[in-house]
DNA sequence: AAGTCGGGGTC
DNA sequence: GACCCAGACTT
């Protein structure tokens, strides 16, 4: 098909010096299409480098403590992903003596990897004639072809698949769904795209339809909720604090914070200082209460809006537990947290 | 089919 | 504010 060679052709003159474009090893691949699920590429590009840098093999990932792969994916979100990973990466190292799937098929078995991603692995390092499909194909598909059908629907789903797989260049599948993937972002973008200067603006229905801003057609989500948390930071005199692993499903499974209240509306200092008296941790210890942020910190995720207060709590000593303030940087934590700690500035 | 899971960036 | 990003998984 001519797009299809059209656009390998785009790929050759235009595409970005990206550092796993310079190989086909699986396991580069893998780490790569994980870190880069819903994330843009210039904010995964530093954590692709410290992954290699810090687990060269997937024997070295498979090795090493959650604690640790967290404490590397920190800053970069969707925190499932660090989780599936390091299980996969002990999967692949312990069952299959290291060597990754080399299907479509047989990739789909790996936790965290889905049908862009096994498609993603299958085609660039085993040449499977797969389409892979991600926001891009799917800006670039529904624009070309001028596709109402919304693309975060189930049929969307599988008619941008089928059409995807209709186009692919089976002589060069790796070729076809990297350069469809690099023409969405950089050139096709969801807003300004470069149309002025497209080698498909003949050819393209939105474009010739005026419809560039109606395309792709997406189902809206829901609004975000908002939630009230309060940080308990405590400091005692010989310099130690007390921080708690997020053991719950919901956000930043696994991470770790200070300990939490969380009210259904904006707390009152008085209320605060009750649940502190509540807690076992300080026994009849006194303590002196403070309010860190005046202005309530809103940290806005995807579904979520998150009003936070930090609590600072002086005391002489600390009930058993509890670490050295040094200790903390060693933790995996929200970015919440670690900009917290960061402008607290411990010892 | 609808929700949930982050953080950074654009407009 | 709304929307998007080399999506996957749970309910």
């Amino acid at each position: 098909m001519i797009f299809s060679k059209n656009l390998i052709n785009w790929y050759s003159n235009n595409k970005r010096n990206l550092p796993w474009r310079t190989t086909t090893n699986p396991y580069y691949i893998w780490l790569s299409e994980i870190i880069l699920q819903q994330t843009q590429v210039k904010q995964g590009l530093p954590y692709y480098e410290s992954f290699i840098a810090n687990y060269p093999t997937v024997f070295d990932l498979a090795n090493a403590n959650e604690n640790d792969v967290l404490k590397l994916w920190q800053g970069l979100g969707y925190y499932s992903r660090a989780r599936n990973l390091h299980a996969s990466a002990k999967y692949v190292a312990t069952d299959l003596n290291g060597v990754f799937p080399n299907t479509y098929k047989d990739l789909l078995r790996l936790k965290g990897v889905g049908d862009y991603t096994a498609s993603a692995i299958a085609s660039i390092c085993f040449n499977e004639n797969t389409a892979v499909v991600d926001g891009n194909v799917y800006r670039v598909l529904s624009r070309y072809f001028g596709i109402d059908t919304p693309i975060n629907s189930t049929k969307g789903q599988k008619e941008f698949k089928a059409l995807a797989q209709e186009l692919i260049d089976k002589k060069e599948p790796a070729a076809f769904n990297q350069a469809i993937m690099e023409f969405g972002a950089v050139q096709c973008r969801p807003k300004n795209p470069q149309c002025n200067i497209c080698p498909f603006k003949d050819s393209c229905i939105a474009f010739n339809k005026n419809r560039i801003n109606q395309l792709p057609v997406k189902i809206k989500n829901s609004k975000a909720k908002k939630r009230f948390f309060n940080f308990l930071v405590f400091v005692s005199e010989d310099g130690r604090t007390v921080i708690e692993k997020r053991k719950d499903k919901g956000i930043w499974q696994n991470l770790y914070q200070f300990p939490l209240i969380e009210t259904t509306d904006e707390a009152k200092t008085k209320y605060i200082k009750e649940r502190i008296n509540s807690l076992e941790l300080l026994k009849d210890e006194t303590f002196e209460l403070w309010l860190y942020n005046k202005d309530t910190i809103v940290h806005k995720l995807s579904h979520q809006h998150l009003h936070t207060r930090f609590w600072i709590v002086q005391t002489k000593t600390l009930a058993l537990k509890g670490i050295s303030l040094g200790e903390i940087k060693n933790f995996p934590v929200p970015i919440l947290i670690g900009n917290f700690i960061e402008s607290f500035n411990f010892e």
